[in-house]
DNA sequence: AATTAATTACTTACTTTTTTGTCATCACAC
DNA sequence: GTGTGATGACAAAAAAGTAAGTAATTAATT
């Protein structure tokens, strides 16, 4: 039996949920759908409030499972770039909707909100 | 100026993330979905693993971010229905996604998978 | 008919686990 | 000295779980 880490599900939803269960992980994802790719202080520096301790921990969850990649640009001083895989990608519509949604809130309940295209949180 | 538990946001994401946010309540919203209404007593026999505690807490907070109701039948012998409320139906495009990306995946990776429409999780 | 058991929707006190956060440190280069 | 992308020990906080108990009623058993 092939099973996804050691259990055989019966709801979907529960399913999805375990790629992006993680206090920073749909803001990750919808940063690097937003920027197409960043580097790990664009991104410490976009979420306000994260550990770089818990970025990392973060980021390779989504590494491993599969929703984002690393790529080296330089060894020495060491440089990264993060960016969404095809099944990262394939997420995207909840992203959005999310994003969508948090607007739609805001305005419907008149909150004032701080557009600011380069923070995400 | 008119604030969302106190503070000012600068992504929508975050917001909507907000109302979602406690380990069974995308489960319990997607059941409620699926099946319009649901006594106490089936949303826990639907979620095995909920701890009674954690599901009163999650229902209750879902209520008071008007994501759910919560209709009482009987006073006496107490009776309760739950039920997504309009702006926990206006999230139900995420639902449906999570579902069917969750699907996707699992035989896209030909994981075993019990289909179980009165399980969810 | 009387007693017992089960069900309903919780609540409370307490413990455990999980998740986050703090802070210091690292190697390397400019 | 600053910036890069980390890592590790440890502390704190948040979340979740355990187990028991509640009132009211219906169902089952004797």
């Amino acid at each position: 039996m092939i099973t996804l880490h050691d259990k055989v599900y019966t709801c979907p939803v529960d399913v999805s949920l375990r790629f992006i269960s993680g206090k920073w992980k749909i803001l990750i994802l919808f940063n690097l759908f937003h920027f197409e790719k960043r580097s790990f202080s664009e991104l410490r520096d976009n979420l306000p409030g994260v550990a770089e301790k818990v970025l990392t921990q973060q980021l390779k969850e989504l590494e491993k499972d599969n929703m984002i990649g690393r790529r080296i640009l330089s060894e020495k001083p060491l440089r990264v770039e993060y960016f969404l895989t095809e099944q990262g990608i394939s997420m995207s519509p909840m992203y959005e909707f999310l994003s969508k949604w948090g607007i739609a809130y805001l305005e419907k309940n008149g909150i004032d909100y701080i557009q600011d295209q380069h923070l995400y949180k």
